[in-house]
DNA sequence: AGAATTTACTGAACCGGGTAAGTTGTGGTG
DNA sequence: CACCACAACTTACCCGGTTCAGTAAATTCT
């Protein structure tokens, strides 16, 4: 089936191809009856406008990236990254932007999917989540002046612009809250050490636990389920065991609960558990984990809204998007 | 940074356009050592094709897309839609063609979404999911010609190839593998009912069960975590309880086990309890839950290699990818 | 009434590739 | 040597929108 046309309409109407694009695109130009003439032919043929076409002429894409650089199996099950993406689309598609995928497996990868797509026009822009240190991706994303919003921070992104929540502030509050509590032996699962999040959390994590003079316990890890199972065990074999561990994800955190429970541990009696970032995950299982709480969905709906109007040529700064805050539930109680 | 494009070779190279896009494109009309000048100044200057008007000139837009129409909060917890796109992703950048995903509230939106992206020739190709009975997306993709694999079946899609596993056998398995542990009462907690492979899996269900003289329960839910806790809790507060229930998914699965736990009674030993579909949630909880396995993953990437297929202009039949077989962990085990 | 301005268009160039058709230059053949 | 075949290009137009310069008619101003 032939897809019409401005030509069509154009022809149909009487009017030339410069009239039709005037009127379907609200330009002044065009007369109301004549507009009113032109819009309805194109209702009634079912017009839509080659975007190819419409970009070739100096026009948007309307359509930003995302990359993702972590191993599939992990996208599965973090509920964080579909969380993020649902809040994308929240607001690109009320501005009909699409939001355009690609799973990689290194950085280095990261990079050429950004070149491609740039380079061919498929976006207008990226979002970048996972910073590092030393970003590889920052010099490239400077150098190629691809609109980007780089989530998490802050760290070294020159004038792209980032969407970071206090991390250091969450982690102190639920270190605060535990020894409130009355534990003394805290200690944390992390994840990957590469990400500057984590040193975000883990410096933070030090700093409060030197000023309260308790000894800070972080066993780096990588967010899966079996990773996560595995630093609980060795944290549990110790003799001097903690009575409380913050996993950096939920996953992580629901992996920890039932090692304990195999190990005949109760939570919260023998040992009492903190999840960072919340999700429904966290109230499902048994006993339902105390979370670091935030929107992620709005999260990620603020990125988009800040990538939009850096394509859009405005000035976009920095923001903090809301601090993560303790959700106290069953898995968190004063140590036997 | 202006972006390079042939004219800026030819120019270098001092040719004409033309011999540049012949020679970029391994046609016949270039000298080799012209080929292989040009090739290295693209290489230099960072050239990529404009998509745009690659695809202004008839060629593809080399892009794939996927509407979902689910509320977004299920989409952050269900593993299936990850795996699946996980799958999707390895094929189709192994091709380098692109995943455009959009979320929508109603099925009548799905079909405004692929009558513009299609209208837009901003992809080549849909795949479809979450088959219900009687289509509305089916005709449409029919009248538009939009190449399309539909995900789940056998239904009524014309020439439309499906790609399906056999839910009937699969939860035959599953029944029968519950009865010769000797349980007799045994619930189903199903998703959406509007979905195909619901209802298939419903008659399945119902079917096994006639034939073995048990009653067949199914209670309809919506995959979420919230609806599962509360079939689960109607199921379990009747005098006549089931000793054993299966869930249409994990996150439901994975809720039910908590309700079961709340409420005093020991999985698997009051209880047992099995997930349609596995995922690592299933072995992070406590104890592991017994699950229709099946590999997500492969298959979208089955569907996303057979909608590669169609858009090449092959003629493309319903396959069927695999069962989904029973993974006995520790949430299964004779009745006390 | 005549000049100036505004309105409502048309026509053509343009975006950046793809490609059919035409133009050279070279070598081989009868 | 004339003729033909063929490689190696160039030229020119296409795709489907956007946009700018131009133009004729209608309206406003003086």
């Amino acid at each position: 089936m032939k897809r019409p046309t401005i030509a069509d309409i154009a022809r149909r109407a009487g009017v030339s191809k410069g009239a039709v694009s005037y009127a379907l695109n609200g330009q002044p130009g065009v007369s109301e009856a004549t507009r009113q003439r032109i819009v309805a032919i194109a209702q009634e043929i079912g017009f839509n406008p080659n975007s190819a076409a419409r970009a070739l002429s100096g026009a948007s894409a309307r359509a930003v990236g995302l990359t993702l650089c972590r191993p599939a199996r992990i996208l599965g099950i973090e509920p964080w990254f579909m969380g993020l993406i649902s809040g994308f689309e929240a607001e690109l598609s009320a501005r009909s932007y699409a939001l355009t995928l690609q799973v990689v497996a290194t950085p280095e990868l990261e990079v050429e999917v950004y070149r491609r797509w740039w380079g061919e026009r498929r976006i207008d822009g990226v979002i970048v989540t996972d910073l590092r240190e030393n970003d590889i991706r920052i010099p490239v994303l400077q150098q190629l002046q691809l609109p980007a919003v780089v989530i998490g921070g802050p760290g070294e992104t020159g004038d792209i612009a980032q969407i970071w929540s206090d991390d250091a502030g969450a982690i102190t509050e639920a270190v605060r809250y535990l020894v409130a509590l009355g534990h003394r032996r805290i200690a944390r699962v992390s994840g990957l050490p590469g990400l500057l999040h984590t040193q975000t959390r883990t410096r933070a994590f030090n700093d409060i636990c030197d000023s309260l003079g308790l000894e800070a316990v972080t066993i780096p890890s990588d967010y899966t389920g079996e990773e996560g199972s595995r630093a609980t065990r060795r944290l549990l074999i110790d003799t001097a065991r903690p009575t409380a561990i913050i996993y950096d994800n939920d996953v992580m955190a629901v992996a920890g609960l039932a090692v304990a429970q195999e190990m005949g541990l109760a939570v919260p009696g023998d040992l009492s558990i903190v999840a960072w970032d919340d999700s429904p995950l966290c109230s499902l299982v048994h006993p339902p984990l105390t979370a670091l709480t935030r929107d992620i969905a709005e999260y990620g709906a603020h990125a988009a809204r800040e990538l939009l109007a850096s394509i859009d040529g405005k000035q976009v700064t920095n923001v903090e998007a809301g601090t993560a805050h303790l959700t106290p539930r069953g898995s968190t109680a004063p140590p036997r």
